[in-house]
DNA sequence: CTTGCGGCTTGATAAATGTCAATCGTTCAA
DNA sequence: TTGAACGATTGACATTTATCAAGCCGCAAG
C-alpha cells in the first residue's frame, strides 16, 4: 500500500483511534485493489474472507431471491461493507459490484478479528459502526413498509439533495434502474413516480434531477427523522 | 432482583461471560418489571434510557409513520431489544408494547455503557448480538423486497413450525392482525393469503395453523437460507 | 454521419394489494 | 343465558404496482 493510501485508511472512523501496532498489522495484511465498473466483488453465500472499504468509486450491495434481484444499498467512499459477516465469521448475505471504476481496500477477516481483541479503540469503533448499520437498516424496513413508491422517491431526493449541498440540483451518479431497485420498484414504476412528482417541482434531465421548490416536495414527502434522519 | 432472576440473567448469551464485578454492577442497577398485556414500554423518538430484556411473555416492536403502523419484530424470552440505541446514546427508532403479561428486565443505559468498557467479554457479546441483529434485519429487507405476501406467509409458517418443533402444528401466540402487520400486509390480505395456501396444505383453526404437507408448502415457499436461515 | 445498442419512457393491460362495508363467530361480562 | 364487543373473514371495488410491448433518445463504434 502506498503511504497516501495508508493515510486515507487512518482517516476512517473505524481506524482513526487504533494504536500503532495493531494498525500496522492491519496495513500489512490489507491490500488496495482497483476495479473497473461492473465487477462483482463478493457473492452472497460465500464465506466472509475480507472486510472491504470503498476508498474511491461506487459499490452496489444487492441480493437475489426467487429469480429477482434487489439493490440493498449504495456504498460511497469512505464506506465499509460486510463488517457483520466478517466479525462473526459467517457467509455474506449480500453481493457487491462496482458501479464505477473503484478502489477497494481489502483486509483479511482474520486480521480484523485479531485487531478486535488487540485494540480497545478498534472494538469501540466497530460497535459504533455496527449500531449505525443496524439502525439504518431498520430505517430502510420502515421506509419500505410504511411508504408508497412515490413517497420513497420523494424522500430519497430530499436526502440526496441534502447530501449534495442542498442546491436543488442532484446528480444521480448511477443508472435509474439501479435507483428503482434501491427504492424497491420497477424501472417503469420509477419513471411514473418521477412523472407524478413533476406536480411537486421535480424535473428530470438525464442523470440530473432538479428540485424547483423544496417546500412543495417536502410537503408531499413528509420526511420523518426516524426514517430519513442522519446519524 | 430475586436470586432466580439474577440466575436467568446470567444465562443470557449477552451476560454469560461477564466477570463478577461488572455483572454485579449491572444487577444492582437493573430491575425486573412486570407488565400486563398491551402496555407500551418505550416510544420511538424517546431517548434510550434502558436496555430491555424480555424475561417472560411477549413484546411487539413496532413503528409509525404517515398515519400507519407496522410491526417490525416480535421479541420472545430471552431476547434483548434496543441495544443499538442504548450503545450510541440515541433515540429509539421503534416502540415496544407487551402482547401478553410480561416480565422485562430494565438496565440503565449508563450502566450498560460502563460495563462495556469494563468487561471485554461483555464487549464481545455485544458485538455478536449487534451483528446478529443487523443480519436478521437485512434478511427482513430481502424478505420484503423479494417476495409476495403469500410467499412471506408461507416462509414464516415454515420457520415457525421449525421453531415449535416441526410437528406441523403451529400456535400463533398473538392476533392475526399482528401477524399481518409483521408480514407487511393488511389483515384482509392475510386472510386471503391463508386461503391461497389451503391449496398447499395449510389449514387455519383459530389461533392454530396446521401444515399437512410440509413438502408441498416448501415447494411453494422456496425458502432461502440467506433469508430464512437461523444463526 | 449513420447505425445500432442500451437505457428510459409511455401505453395498455394484468396482477397484487389495499379499502370499505357487511357478516360471522367467539368471548366475556351483565 | 344473552347480547355487546371485537377480531376474523368475505365480497365488491379502488388503487398501486408489475408486466409486456412499443417507441424514443442519446451515445458510441464504425
Amino acid at each position: 500500500m502506498r503511504p497516501e493510501d495508508i493515510a486515507a485508511m487512518r482517516g476512517l472512523p473505524l481506524f482513526r483511534d487504533v494504536a500503532e501496532t495493531p494498525f500496522a498489522d492491519l496495513v500489512r495484511a490489507g491490500f488496495l485493489q482497483r476495479f473497473p465498473p461492473g465487477v462483482v466483488l463478493i457473492n452472497e453465500s460465500d464465506p466472509a474472507d475480507f472486510l472491504h472499504v470503498v476508498v474511491e468509486g461506487l459499490v452496489e450491495m444487492f441480493a437475489s431471491g426467487g429469480g429477482r434481484d434487489t439493490t440493498i444499498s449504495i456504498v460511497r467512499p469512505v464506506g465499509v461493507f460486510i463488517l457483520a459477516a466478517v466479525l462473526n465469521d459467517q457467509v455474506y448475505l449480500q453481493s457487491a459490484r462496482t458501479l464505477e471504476k473503484s478502489q477497494v481496500l481489502m483486509i483479511p477477516a482474520e486480521s480484523v478479528r485479531t485487531a478486535l481483541v488487540a485494540d480497545a479503540a478498534f472494538t469501540r469503533a466497530v460497535i459504533t459502526e455496527l449500531a449505525r448499520d443496524y439502525r439504518s437498516t431498520i430505517k430502510e424496513v420502515k421506509n419500505q413498509k410504511l411508504r408508497s413508491a412515490a413517497e420513497r422517491l420523494a424522500n430519497w431526493l430530499l436526502r440526496e439533495d441534502d447530501a449534495q449541498g442542498g442546491t436543488g440540483r442532484i446528480a444521480l451518479g448511477f443508472e435509474k434502474r439501479t435507483l428503482s431497485s434501491l427504492l424497491g420498484m420497477t424501472p417503469e414504476n420509477l419513471s411514473r413516480a418521477f412523472a407524478a412528482l413533476k406536480a411537486y417541482g421535480v424535473a428530470t434531465e438525464g442523470q440530473w434531477v432538479h428540485i424547483t421548490s423544496r417546500g412543495t416536495l417536502q410537503h408531499f414527502a413528509k420526511p420523518n427523522p426516524l426514517i430519513d434522519g442522519p446519524e
